[in-house]
DNA sequence: GTCTATAGAGAGATAGAC
DNA sequence: GTCTATCTCTCTATAGAC
């Protein structure tokens, strides 16, 4: 795929465009199944005839949808950069670090059990470079997490939880919650599983919470008192 | 890249063929070389050109070496594979938890530093099905997962950290130091940074260790008594 | 607005001279 | 063992009929 510059902007007409009702449909059919394609072989071992097999349409009308194949891609792009972001809101300076905490830990799980291939193509596309999500690594995603970060710093200033680096700690988070659907291959064999149910992810979800809550220095659940209490060498991890 | 069976076997010569005297000399050039563009572009996306123009050799040579671009991507990952497994040795039934979590967090994230193209290349392989490294997989990693995890569980029934689900924990290792290698690009960007120097890498790994070793249960550095100290809300992270 | 048929570019692989 | 020149196939993209 060319290196064009990292413009991020619209490739599909602005929502619904007033005459599009079958148009509506089939872009929508294009983008899910362009999502998929792109998660499974990547980028470049895409190809737009995989991609109009899967959405039952011809090839040629990708391309009068969407021009070219990389314009499709910053399209698939942009519709998971629009939701990347919004799991975070729970985080707000007056909350229950705790409550917070597990209401996004939570919140990213289920993204990564309910939209593995965005993950994916999103993990591909930092892997190799992220040219196409430049702006958005350097300006939205940076402005959200100074943001957050300072919410955090908040939190460890007043007492509220254990000294962290605000940023790597939201990195930690990411990386792990991330890891489920990005490496769930690497996962599945090494369980011995065929696949990961709904069940396993919330087991795996109340684990991650554990180990989240305790890198932070909190006690388990919603307890909102982090100094005194001891590691709990017993804890009987409740699904959240 | 052709779907063949998970056959990751030897397609390099097994180690020095007599007559190889600058045969090695090309054959780690090119591994070199692709490591490099495999990781950056991805399988599909990576061109034998490519690699030619890198390793500084001829087109023609690399299929002279190694028949097939899939042969050669496979040995590239036989390479990877081969140094995956080692730094998980400090896992030993009588070691001392906390030390030997110093020592394979430490490991790992110099792995992150010094061959960030490795990891990118694994990564890779894992997110789009892991075809190539099924076995690998399925029996190495797992048997491997199986015993550490089995070390592990002693040291939670010893009382000698808090209890973690085993598996989990090491995906959490995994997922948190891979993550500086292979979302590098992100991590820069978010930080402002254009690069990041050893002694970032200093300071990330500190951080790391501090969070799992929390995690664990664990008090800061190497000492052992992990039930009765307080979670330590002052620390200064010692570089390991 | 939809689709078939095809043009054109690029990449993997190899023949054959050196 | 080494490398140039080329063959062939696949994939993107479009022209033009419907």
């Amino acid at each position: 795929m060319a290196r064009t510059a990292a413009d991020t902007a619209e490739t599909i007409p602005p929502q619904a465009p007033p005459q599009g009702r079958i148009r509506r449909e089939n872009v929508e059919r294009i983008l899910k199944a362009a999502e998929r394609v792109f998660a499974e072989a990547g980028c470049a071992g895409a190809t737009m005839a995989d991609i109009a097999e899967r959405s039952g349409l011809p090839k040629a009308n990708l391309h009068y949808y969407f021009g070219t194949k990389e314009d499709l891609y910053r399209a698939v792009l942009d519709n998971i950069l629009r939701m990347w972001l919004a799991p975070i809101g729970s985080f707000a300076p007056d909350a229950d670090p705790a409550a917070a905490l597990t209401a996004y830990v939570t919140a990213k799980m289920e993204a990564s059990r309910t939209r593995p291939h965005a993950s994916k193509v999103f993990a591909n596309e930092i892997l190799h470079g992220g040219t196409q999500v430049e702006r958005f690594l350097a300006e939205d995603l940076k402005a959200l997490v100074d943001a957050k970060a300072a919410v955090i710093d908040g939190w460890v200033a007043a007492g509220r939880m254990a000294p962290v680096d605000a940023r790597q700690f939201l990195f930690m988070i990411w990386a792990v919650t991330q890891h489920y659907a990005d490496f769930d291959v690497q996962i599945r064999k090494v369980l011995g599983r065929r696949s990961l149910t709904r069940q396993d992810f919330a087991a795996m979800t109340a684990e991650v919470l554990r180990l989240v809550l305790r890198a932070a220095g909190l006690p388990e659940s919603q307890a909102s008192e982090p100094q005194a209490s001891e590691p709990s060498p017993d804890p009987v991890p409740s699904t959240p």
